[in-house]
Order: structure tokens, then C-alpha cells, then sequence
DNA sequence: CTTTTCACAGTCGCGCGGATGGGA
DNA sequence: TCCCATCCGCGCGACTGTGAAAAG
């Protein structure tokens, strides 16, 4: 079934015709495989579970979940670009229910929704070029594709019942890096990661509020991909949709989601929103990281207009954000000869839930503290952690100083990885004031940047073999938690080891990608004379080091890796050290409690999230493990 | 009673203009 | 003295969540 896109806000647009199917591709070496089609299917709900039968085991026979297995952490073959075949990551549609949930922090191998989902009926996804402002029907798409389910089929990106977290992926057998797509011979497919995945997951686990309003409202977490795997030269649109996640109205009661009937599915109004750089080649979408901070939810039907791209939703129902890839011409036209040049992208943690008005307290505290514009209702912005710990009575919701890993404006600076959640922070960069793509590349930047930024912007990896040997994340009492619903917000994060066993290869592809956590273009690029993916020595000036003797993290066996050839230490890098009591002061102290998850407050538990923010803040490259990314089949 | 709308206060970035300092 | 670059302060607008009022 088609839908049909109409734009409504580019002039001399014409519609497009979406078809989503499902597709069973014969991967070469790993057997056929069945892929979700457009309209999702990839979250199921009860009696659903039929969509996945296609899906096919790893070829080892095992059927892995998302959970990283310890084994699977220390490897590094998740590190390893070229021998990394997801297929280890399997994520088995009878098994993810209760797996996926359990450990949200590993490194999802989504299997991208590649070419399939607006393949058209008569082989062109769309009739014409793609434009902007496009109106999709209700529910995104069509409903009929999949036969035998139910009366919203696949027009719910993800059918879920409540409670249900994440959706079953299958398999796509290929590897991090491009590949062929099977059938060209020529296309690549693209991988995505979903670069603030721990503050999405952050939000995800209290059910993700967002608020539209009649004027637009931007999101917050917003969506920020890195991609790969793209063709170099090939010209691509990139945008995101917005698709119903289930057929169910929902309500905030007695603390928690309950469905609430069915949900309107007739709501009209656009739900794409074109990254305003499109179309540009796949060099540039993959030098850059692609935000989509600019995106903006309404529920204001008339709302689009030419200058402003707004998604236009309904509240009390949940959506799933959706990002496509499509290779077109290089007018802009898009490219029909292949089915395989349209590829989407679908992470189960954007899901949300639209609102006039925040339901959940939890979210609206994880709100405040993470977004910057909501600096202002901060409480104690400045004494929070001035005070002993024994001095509080309640723990603020990320206690440990260190696991503030999101900070607002001139306090990022340890926090590259999220620094792409809040514009306007850095004054160097104007472009990330809105909808932009941050320069990944490394070197390009003028000394006075380059300068200003050293500390706040250096990209760490962790080679797989330390963060095997020193840097596991205790993830088993994660996973208790999560799968059980009892992830608290405020929770102290575990103390952690950081400058160690760091690693930054700037030509790797995983330098790339972590190249767009920090964003902006302004990041120290610092070298090694190591081999790529070797160990690096960390740096004397890392910012851990001038950490009080309790923040500082235990070193359980990165020590070969601590001796420091790092000599640079610019001023900017020392001033952290004040920055950082501002930095973990910005979280707030206040502590609104939802009826519903309040339980383990005082919970000594680790969290796996939190222990991935704080990764994410003090070493992004310990946190590429935790880079959800979708490789397309 | 629930949901939506609106005005409000607070924070921040940006743009502008003036002040300042160095060099020609 | 003039020109240029830099720094600083101010005002404006964008953005946020809050809370009361309005609407359904």
C-alpha cells in the first residue's frame, strides 16, 4: 500500500508515494533473512509476534539479544569496523522482549529498515522528488502491508504493548562497514548511531514525554544520528519522520502510561521534517553529525508553513521517530533506479509520548536538568554540591559529581558527547544554534578554536581490549532493574575509571563517529602514534586528574595504559577543574517524585545508563559501546 | 475532571555599538 | 590620526517549564 506524501510547504514539490514491505533479502553468507518493513513491526505487540518469524538466527546458531554479554564487551569486536558483523547481535524476536529491556546500554546492532520501506509499487519509493514539509495520511503509513495483523497492521512503527520497551530486530548479517547492498551491486548501506542514545535512554525508561504546542516546540532529547556506510559522492536526503508507535490513546494514571482506548488515527498534518542540508552527498552526512535539534513538535494542523518545518502530532499518543536515508540525484531528485537507495532507520528509545503538558514529573526533572534552556528552574544551581554529602538528605538524582554527565553551556566541556543536546553552548559555533551537521573531521580548525576547545573537545576511544580488561559496566544489576521497570532517576552512578586506556584514531570510522559526540568542529585533535585500535596512553592533563581524590575513579587494571605521554594540558583543560564543580552542580537538586517510580530513589544500584552518561561525559570512547547504531541489511 | 492555552520569569546566544589597544 | 581587531555591555529574541485560567 502507498502513501501518498504531499508537500505543503515547498513550492513546486510534488508527492511522494511511499510503500512499505516487507522484504526476505538473501544476505550473502548469512542466509535470507527477513526485514521489517516501513512500517515498523519492529516493536511488537501481543500477537504480532508472527513478523518476526522471518527473522533469521546468528550464524552461529545463537540468537543474541542486545545484551552485551560481558564476552561480547571485551572483545572489541565491536570495535572492529571491518570484522564486526552484527549478526553476533542478533536480536531474536522471542527473546527480545525480555532481553532488550534488560540491558538498554549495549550496543544495539539495529538492524536498519534499509530499502524497504517506501519502496514504491512501481519500484520508485516516490513519484517525484523529495520534498519538504511532505504531509503523510494518518498513522504514516499504510495499514495494509502486513496482512494479519491487526487493524493499525504496520502503520505503528511499533506495535508494543505497554511495557514493552524494545522491538525485536532482525538480524542484518552485515558488518559496521558498508557493504553492497545485494541486488545493486553498487549501493552501500548506511549505518546510523544514534549519538545521544544514553540521555534518550535516560528519558526513554520514565517513558519519553514531549511537548507540542501550537507554536512548535522543539524536542528535547532531539534526534542527533552519525552516519556511515554512505556512498561518497552519492547525493542523499535525510529526514526524520514521526509515525504513530501504537494504536492506543494514552493516559498519565496513578503514576504511570496506561492505553486509554484507541488512538485517533485519522490526525492529519505533516510528520517529516527534512534536514534543512539536504541533499548533500554521503561525504558530508558522514563527516558530520546530523542533528535534528531544530525539529519542531506542534499539534497545531495549520502550523506548517514555508519557513518552518514542524511534525505535527497528537497528544496523548505515542510516536517513533524514524530517520531515512534516500539517494537522489544530484538536484536533489531522487534516484529511482534502486529500491536500495532509500534506507530507515528506527531506534526503539526515541519513542515518545506527545503532550501539552508533562504528566511525569521524572521526565520533567530529567527535562530541566538536561536542557539547558531549562537552566533557569534549576534549584541551588550553585550550592548543590557545595554542601558534604552527608549534609543532604536526599540524594539528588545523579549524586555522584561524575555522573553529571550532561551540563549546559560552557560546562560541557567534558561532556563532548552531549554537548550536541544543547545549542547555543558553545559561542565558537554558531551553525549548532540550530539544525546542523557537526563537523567530524579533525584538523580543520582554526588555532584559536582549536585552542579554546582543547579540553572541552578531544575525542577518546577506548580500545577494546581496555575496556575488556578495566572498563566493564556492571551491567547485571542494570539489566535487573531495567527489565523490572525500576530504573530510578536518582540514582548515584558508580565511581568509574576514565582517562586510562584511552584510544582516539581519527581515521577510523569509529573516530569519525565519535568525532560528532562532542560536535562542533572545534575539538583537539590529539594523535598517537599508536596503531588504530591500539592503546593509547591517557592524558596527564585529562581533567580526571585534577578531580578531588573522591571523584576520582578506581583504576582496576587500565595502570599499564596510565602512563602518560600526553604532555598537553592547555589553560582552558585546567579551568575544568572549576568547571566541573559547576558541572555537577547543574544537576538539580530538587527532586519531584512521580507516584509511579519512585521506589528505588535511594537505590545503591548501578545504573547502566548512568554509567554510560558518565562515560559518555568523561570518555566517549568508552561510551562507543553504547552507540546505538543501525546497520541497513 | 482532564486537557489545552496562555502569560510569565529565567537563561542563553546573537547582534549591535561603543570603548580600548596596537600598528601603520 | 586613522584603521583595524578585540573586548565588553546592552537589548532583543528564542527557548524553557511553571502555574493559573480556559476549554472541552
Amino acid at each position: 500500500m502507498k502513501n501518498r506524501i504531499e508537500s505543503n510547504n515547498s513550492p513546486g514539490s510534488t508527492a511522494i508515494e511511499f510503500q512499505e514491505v516487507d522484504r526476505t533479502e538473501s544476505d550473502p553468507g548469512n542466509g535470507p533473512k527477513k526485514y521489517l518493513s516501513a512500517g515498523g513491526n519492529a516493536m511488537l505487540g501481543e500477537g504480532e509476534s508472527e513478523t518476526f518469524s522471518g527473522t533469521k538466527a546468528a550464524p552461529d546458531g545463537r540468537k543474541s539479544s542486545p545484551v552485551v554479554g560481558e564476552d561480547d564487551l571485551s572483545s572489541g569486536s565491536r570495535y572492529n569496523l571491518d570484522g564486526l558483523g552484527t549478526d553476533r547481535y542478533y536480536i531474536s524476536s522471542s527473546s527480545q522482549q525480555t532481553t532488550d529491556v534488560a540491558n538498554p546500554c549495549s550496543l544495539f546492532p539495529y538492524a536498519g529498515q534499509t530499502g524497504t520501506v517506501y519502496a514504491g509499487s512501481n519500484g520508485s519509493r516516490y513519484s517525484a522528488s523529495l520534498h519538504y514539509g511532505s504531509v503523510l495520511p494518518p498513522t504514516g503509513f499504510s495499514t495494509a502491508v502486513c496482512a494479519g495483523r491487526s487493524q493499525f497492521g504496520s502503520g505503528y512503527q511499533f506495535g508494543q504493548g505497554p511495557g514493552c520497551l524494545y522491538p525485536s530486530y532482525p538480524s542484518t548479517g552485515t558488518g559496521i562497514g558498508s557493504v553492497p547492498i545485494p541486488g545493486t551491486g553498487t549501493g552501500l548501506r548506511a549505518q546510523v548511531y544514534l549519538c545521544n542514545r544514553p540521555l534518550w535512554l535516560k528519558f526513554h525508561r520514565h517513558q519519553t514525554e514531549m511537548i507540542i504546542t501550537k507554536q512548535g516546540r522543539r524536542m528535547f532529547p532531539f534526534l542527533s544520528f552519525n552516519i556511515t556506510g554512505l556512498n561518497l559522492t552519492a547525493h542523499y536526503n535525510v529526514f526524520v519522520e514521526v509515525v504513530l508507535a501504537d494504536p492506543n490513546h494514552w493516559r498519565f494514571q496513578g503514576g504511570k502510561w496506561v492505553t486509554c482506548g484507541k488512538a485517533d488515527n485519522n490526525m492529519q498534518g505533516n510528520k517529516m521534517y527534512v534536514h534543512p542540508e539536504s541533499p548533500n552527498t554521503g561525504a558530508h552526512w558522514m563527516r558530520q553529525e546530523i542533528s535534528f535539534g531544530k525539529l519542531k513538535l506542534t499539534n497545531n494542523k495549520g502550523a506548517n508553513n514555508n519557513s518552518t518545518q514542524m511534525i505535527v502530532l497528537q497528544s496523548l499518543h505515542k510516536y517513533q521517530p524514524r530517520l531515512h536515508i534516500v539517494e537522489v540525484t544530484e538536484d536533489g531528485v531522487e534516484d529511482m533506479s534502486s529500491d536500495s537507495k532509500t534506507q530507515t532507520f528506527t531506534f526503539p528509545e526515541n519513542q515518545f509520548i506527545a503532550v501539552t503538558a508533562y504528566q511525569n514529573t521524572d521526565i520533567t526533572q530529567l527535562k530541566i536538568d538536561h536542557n539547558p534552556f531549562a537552566k533557569g528552574f534549576r534549584d541551588n544551581y550553585d550550592s548543590m554540591y557545595t554542601a558534604p554529602e552527608s549534609d543532604r538528605l536526599t540524594p539528588s538524582p545523579t549524586d555522584s559529581p561524575r555522573s553529571h554527565q550532561i551540563v549546559p553551556g560552557a560546562r560541557y566541556s567534558m561532556q563532548p558527547f552531549f554537548q550536541d543536546q544543547f545549542v547555543n553552548n558553545l559561542p565558537q559555533n554558531r551553525f549548532y544554534n540550530g539544525e546542523r551537521a557537526v563537523p567530524q573531521t579533525n584538523g580543520i580548525l582554526s588555532p584559536q578554536a582549536e585552542d579554546a576547545s582543547t579540553a572541552a573537545t578531544q575525542r577518546w576511544f577506548v580500545t577494546p581490549m581496555q575496556q575488556a580488561g578495566s572498563n566493564k559496566l556492571d551491567l547485571g544489576s542494570y539489566e535487573g532493574d531495567y527489565s523490572s521497570g525500576l530504573l530510578p532517576y536518582g540514582i548515584k552512578s558508580l565511581p568509574l575509571q576514565t582517562s586510562h586506556a584511552l584510544s582516539y584514531y581519527p581515521d577510523s570510522a569509529f573516530a569519525s563517529m565519535a568525532a560528532g559526540w562532542g560536535s562542533r568542529g572545534t575539538y583537539q585533535r590529539k594523535m598517537t602514534t599508536g596503531l588504530p585500535w591500539s592503546p593509547r596512553p591517557s592524558p596527564t592533563g585529562f581533567p580526571e586528574d585534577h578531580l578531588s581524590s573522591k571523584d576520582k575513579i578506581r583504576d582496576d587494571g587500565g595502570g599499564a595504559t596510565t602512563s602518560s605521554t600526553w604532555i598537553e594540558t592547555s589553560p582552558s583543560l585546567k579551568s575544568l577543574d572549576s568547571a566541573d564543580s559547576g558541572v555537577y552542580s547543574m544537576v538539580c537538586k530538587r527532586r519531584r517524585m512521580s507516584p509511579g517510580n519512585s521506589s528505588t530513589e535511594n537505590s545503591p544500584t548501578i545504573k547502566c545508563e548512568d554509567l554510560t552518561t558518565e562515560e559518555y561525559s568523561k570518555e566517549p570512547s568508552k561510551s562507543m559501546g553504547y552507540y546505538a547504531f543501525y546497520t541497513s541489511p
